[in-house]
DNA sequence: TAGGCCATCTGGTCCT
DNA sequence: AGGACCAGATGGCCTA
């Protein structure tokens, strides 16, 4: 069901330059919208899955649309603000491939790897020493170390800091 | 052309 | 009750 016609390459800009398209894309969907949604409606779970649903919702047909194509819209903008996340978090990831944009999932695993390697390093600088008696930053540090040696144990430090480096 | 990635729609479920 | 969140389905675009 997607309605943008632009390319890949061209979806970094595209979030802004969609909002300005939407209202011309928006009947464009509705259409295709109404066509898969006849679709999926011929088979019997589905038709029966709908019966419950506007059984627990008893409005009228024109209520109903009004509803979906509001939480359409809620969706649309919750998924915007998950993307501008993704975003955000890509530009403070260092990564190599800085003239492509990193997929979400390759995002995803690059901080987690990143996290880890910037966790390991702040423990090798503080070189296992951190008394409560430091304040805050001696406090958060050992904080730091539990959790890593829940999450890991001390074997593969190197490992994270090789992967951050890639 | 197949496969990867993505945006969008949709109905169900959870949460406030 | 209504919005947020989630997962499945679908189809478009791009690249190898």
């Amino acid at each position: 069901m997607k309605t943008k016609t632009k390319g890949k390459k061209q979806r970094h800009t595209v979030d802004k330059e969609a909002f300005s398209e939407e209202s011309a894309m928006r009947k464009k969907e509705l259409v295709k919208c109404l066509r898969h949604k006849e679709r999926r409606n011929g088979g019997n779970k589905e038709s029966s899955k709908i019966t419950t649903a506007r059984a627990k919702h008893p409005w009228s047909n024109k209520d109903r649309h009004l509803r979906r194509l509001e939480s359409n819209e809620r969706e649309r903008q919750r998924m915007h603000k998950l993307n501008n996340a993704f975003q955000a978090l890509r530009e403070v990831i260092p990564h190599v491939r800085a003239e492509n944009k990193l997929s979400k999932i390759e995002t995803l695993t690059l901080a987690k790897n990143y996290i880890k390697s910037l966790t390991s390093i702040i423990l090798n600088m503080s070189n296992g020493h951190f008394p409560a008696a430091e304040g805050m930053g001696g406090a958060w540090v050992s904080k730091l170390y539990q959790h890593y040696q829940q999450q890991h144990g001390d074997d593969d430090r190197e490992e994270h800091l090789q992967k951050c480096s890639t």
